[in-house]
DNA sequence: CACTTATTTAGAACCATTATAAACTAGGAC
DNA sequence: GTCCTAGTTTATAATGGTTCTAAATAAGTG
């Protein structure tokens, strides 16, 4: 299974659960955006057996702090997170509360010139929302 | 009082929280952000009767929708709010867990070139992740 | 003052997320 | 293979920010 490595590259254990919801993730042609409510359906529909929510959440954040995946930063009630982890910026209808990929070239350069003593940058993400 | 010209203005009666909330919102030197309890610790402080906390989430997005203050969105556990509502953008300092404002002139202009058809743009917003 | 509508309020409800602790499993040693 | 240990899964409870509810209060208008 091609995950199996992935998983123990970084020191987690390559479990049927994690296999699953990778096939889920990352078996796709494209990348997409997703709750865990969505991502918990999206694992109903695709596999047989059950998998807890407990366990979902718990993979979602290992494969986060891993780089895997990718918090959106977006004011909702709930996390939205991102298969996509390169870098990008996103527009969000706020009519329809869909979010939609902006390439990087679709954004000209960012500058960030203010510094700040002792910090590095570690991500610059824009937000776009859009209105009818 | 200088608020009740404010309130009435858009459509809020100016009652006595609106306007001692107006007070803590407004009524300072330098704009500044907040979450709910922040601010409900923050109107503890500094008046002596007790304004219920959802008359503070009512007045909050009550100000928001008239534009007097904006959500700056950030993956938090808690929504924060701003008092700057001109177009700026900001750090987090993902280990203080503190955002710092970033000038319009800290960062270039943001030119997105992609459009979707219908929607307009509403707003721009930047956010740079700080990491030590 | 009388009346209508907006606002405030305490508390309950909601619901995404996190914590708990017991059962289970992977992987290494032998 | 068996044993062992640490990591993982799981159902369920707990947490906590936010929203809802419905009754009491206050503002505006005539």
């Amino acid at each position: 299974m091609k995950y199996i490595d992935k998983l123990r590259n970084s020191g987690l254990r390559p479990t049927k659960q994690r296999l699953q919801i990778c096939e889920v993730l990352f078996n796709t042609e494209k990348t997409f955006h997703f709750t865990i409510n969505e991502l918990e359906q999206k694992i109903k529909d695709k596999i047989d057996n059950k998998i807890s929510l407990a366990t979902v959440y718990n993979t979602v954040h290992a494969f986060e702090k891993k780089g895997y995946l990718k918090q959106i930063p977006i004011n909702s009630n709930q996390t939205y997170f991102d298969t996509n982890v390169t870098d990008h910026h996103h527009f969000y209808d706020l009519k329809d509360q869909k979010l939609i990929d902006l390439e990087n070239s679709d954004v000209g350069p960012i500058n960030i010139k203010k510094k700040i003593n002792g910090k590095r940058i570690k991500s610059v993400e824009v937000l776009v929302k859009l209105e009818d």
